[in-house]
DNA sequence: GTGGTCTAGACCACA
DNA sequence: GTGGTCTAGACCACA
């Protein structure tokens, strides 16, 4: 079942937006899998010492998506094809990239510095 | 004067901490200059369709860390040592950075598939 | 809890550095210590006739010199060590007395009768 | 002709109500008299600097309490009675002693320290 | 026109 | 219920 020990709350943005971008990542990355199930609200408002209602909200807009099935009574289940996978995947990169992108082009960064920042900074976090 | 044009609003992040972000990344990118006026919270206000007061708050916590010198009846202004624009551009440059190394990592995407994604990304937005 | 009972508003100063200088002339005394806690901005706001924002702005600017912490859904608490009791309580006095003095020597009142008036208006609200 | 030469602005009130104190006060000291000329509103402006605007709220305000007397065309004069130079002289020692006993009582000071602080300030500033 | 303060009140995140 | 953000808009001091 999915855990959320890899997401730490950063305060910058909305608890529930970063709960849903997390799961989100993790079905881009495919660590999150087609019927796999969540774990209770109450249980992720306890790991993550939020409160129930944030977490209600994240997953009640994963299943707007489509990307999350509830039933009561039973645990919530992962709904996602393969191509829904890489749908998410593919949106999350290029937004992700396109941000930085746009970022640094404001900050008149060039593209060689850029390309080595990101070098140097992959390697200093390599252990993670 | 410093314009907002190439700044919109996503929701993802309270507007004044976007304001204040939009405003930094010029000061990294040296556009917005020592001594540069700002646009009154009016015209800030009415060309982004937010709330004076929105605005109000952006510029007095820009004041509070130095960035901005406000005097009642007279335009704001920018004010940035070189040592202060090479600070903000530091942190800016290495945060947005390391966000976009985090995601890809959890994504499963390699260092090279990042790579050139950006370079691909770079190109389309060459002209603006 | 702090009360707000001996707080009358002035209309010669905002209203917001009216409420700052009643918590901080209460750390001074020593009658809002350390941990103790703050009633509500709602609460405040009722008490005093004024808008809550106008009382989240004074404790925001409490906060951010450090005298008052706050967390979302929780009161806020006062923080304060002893040796910042000590310093803003030599801040006011100083600056309270300075300010008498000035005004006493601008009208021509001398000394000793400044110091017999005081000797008398103590007297007269010695039961307050 | 009443000069403002003694009046130093210190924004922690607004600056009509600065002008209105400083009369009043000089009024209370005797220093300014009955049918003393007042400088015009633009050269008080000048001199300190502010708005006409804000000159002409001061004067109107006093106007209003009797204590000026404008004449279109003529210098405005003071227009004070033994009687009321004492009622003003009153209300302004009394309350300026008022203001700081209530501040030092809730500060938790003592009398003896009090009239110890003024007397110590007193000498300070004696050359003043 | 510009900055600063304030009102009246809504909505969200959180305990 | 508590703190934080935001809207819509008024009024004052100032250039």
């Amino acid at each position: 079942m999915l855990s959320f020990d890899q997401l730490t709350l950063d305060g910058a943005q909305p608890i529930y937006v970063q709960i849903i971008r997390y799961i989100k990542q993790g079905i881009a990355a495919g660590t999150i899998a087609n019927g796999e199930e969540l774990p209770s609200r109450r249980a992720v408002s306890a790991l993550l010492g939020v409160n129930p209602n944030t977490v209600q909200k994240a997953y009640r807009m994963l299943e707007e998506e489509g990307l999350i099935q509830s039933h009561s009574g039973a645990k919530s289940r992962i709904v996602v094809s393969e191509e829904v996978q890489t749908k998410v995947r593919g949106q999350l990169l290029r937004s992700d990239a396109e941000t930085l992108v746009a970022a640094m082009k404001q900050m008149g960064v060039t593209k060689e510095e850029t390309l080595s920042l990101l070098e140097i900074l992959w390697k200093d976090g390599d252990t993670q």
